[in-house]
DNA sequence: TTAAAATCTTGCTGGATCGGCATCTTTTCT
DNA sequence: AGAAAAGATGCCGATCCAGCAAGATTTTAA
């Protein structure tokens, strides 16, 4: 399951991915789009050009869909963690490898949002399912944040806490920023706001 | 919604509760008896004395009637927080009204946990729908502890990040604390770890 | 106290979801 | 090349789910 992430990567993997993430794209451009309850599964195996069937391999739900961009950044950055030089204080490696991955370039093509846009990404975001989802999502990530932690710092995942109260503040981090964006009007960037929040986390949550 | 607390709670408030807490502690006890697979809405209605429809009326799955448990618990201590005096400081305030929600009186009935129990409890616990439930338990949760840090605070829940921040990492560190146990022997009770994770926390989290 | 209004419970039901299985196609391995 | 492995797809029965309306209970107002 965990082989060398370097192996050239066969075409069977590459198309599995390439369907992955088109389908989940499909699945937030239409929901933005259309407006969520509008959007069926089957809607959005056509648009991708894959059966309903082939969806449902792929994700349990339309939620789970949308989400996995975010799942997909978080891995990313459990990652990356793991190449950053050993002597990194932690604290800097760990706010590096996630606003790398919450650059715009690093999201999809670095077009220009639209207003309507994220407006329509707004509203999705704040359906139920998708909120679920998105935790779910954060948790699974965090577990793999916390391995990398665990072996950058030479603890152990299962005996100290260390390692998983680390990662769970990170992924934190990461969902009061999303979610302050979300709730404001968005003018302040996520990134800056990413970085705030880390800022005073490390400090010990000093009162303002 | 937010009425008084202290208003008499007519007749019809009071069942809603009693149905509530009947059908989730209902589920909670077949699902440990039996294995989570194995227990239908059907037969938790049954047990609860409602129809299924009326279940359904309470709780949209399952998993969410689980969780409700917990989720009152953590909404009682954003309550208990506002009934704190103003003057101690926060981190105190917070880490008590917790730890009092966990205390093993304010659970159930205080009978002394049977190992057979606990173990069910757990396995339980590891059901991925139970998982995703109890993070948006949290959320939920969080949001409402963040006004009530916002009050206490004098800030601002819309322009400041701060409450936001604190409610998240009060919900994180129960959810770390939980998360360990479950994935150790539980020997170490809920209570003492929560109490470390939370001073690791408000220390900055130090490298050990 | 009584009648009206509001709310809750419940059975019914159509539409969507879900996951197992068999089959056909594509990729990988030897 | 040929066999083996893994994916994609269609089909289908089981299940889930939310809206609706009828009947019961509580609350409110007169």
């Amino acid at each position: 399951m965990v082989d060398g992430e370097e192996a050239p990567l066969g075409l069977r993997e590459r198309k599995k991915r390439e369907t992955r993430t088109a389908l989940s794209w499909a699945t937030i451009r239409l929901s933005v789009e259309r407006g969520w309850d509008a959007v069926t599964v089957e809607d959005i195996a056509a648009e991708a050009n894959v059966s309903v069937r082939t969806f449902r391999n792929y994700f349990s739900s339309k939620a789970e869909a949308v989400v996995a961009r975010h799942l997909d950044r978080m891995l990313g950055a459990a990652d990356d963690l793991r190449a950053r030089p050993a002597d990194e204080p932690l604290r800097e490696a760990i706010a590096q490898v996630v606003a790398a991955r919450f650059a715009p370039e690093s999201a999809g093509g670095g077009r220009p949002p639209r207003r309507e846009w994220v407006d329509g990404v707004r509203l999705m975001l704040t359906e139920p399912d998708v909120q679920g989802e998105f935790l779910k999502a954060n948790m699974i990530a965090q577990r793999e944040l916390a391995k990398a932690i665990a072996e950058r710092t030479g603890t152990d995942v299962t005996r100290d806490v260390y390692p998983t109260l680390v990662a769970a503040v990170t992924g934190t981090a990461a969902t009061v920023a999303i979610d302050h964006w979300m709730r404001t009007d968005g003018s302040a960037p996520v990134r800056r706001l990413l970085s705030e929040v880390f800022d005073r986390l490390w400090a010990g949550l000093p009162v303002p």
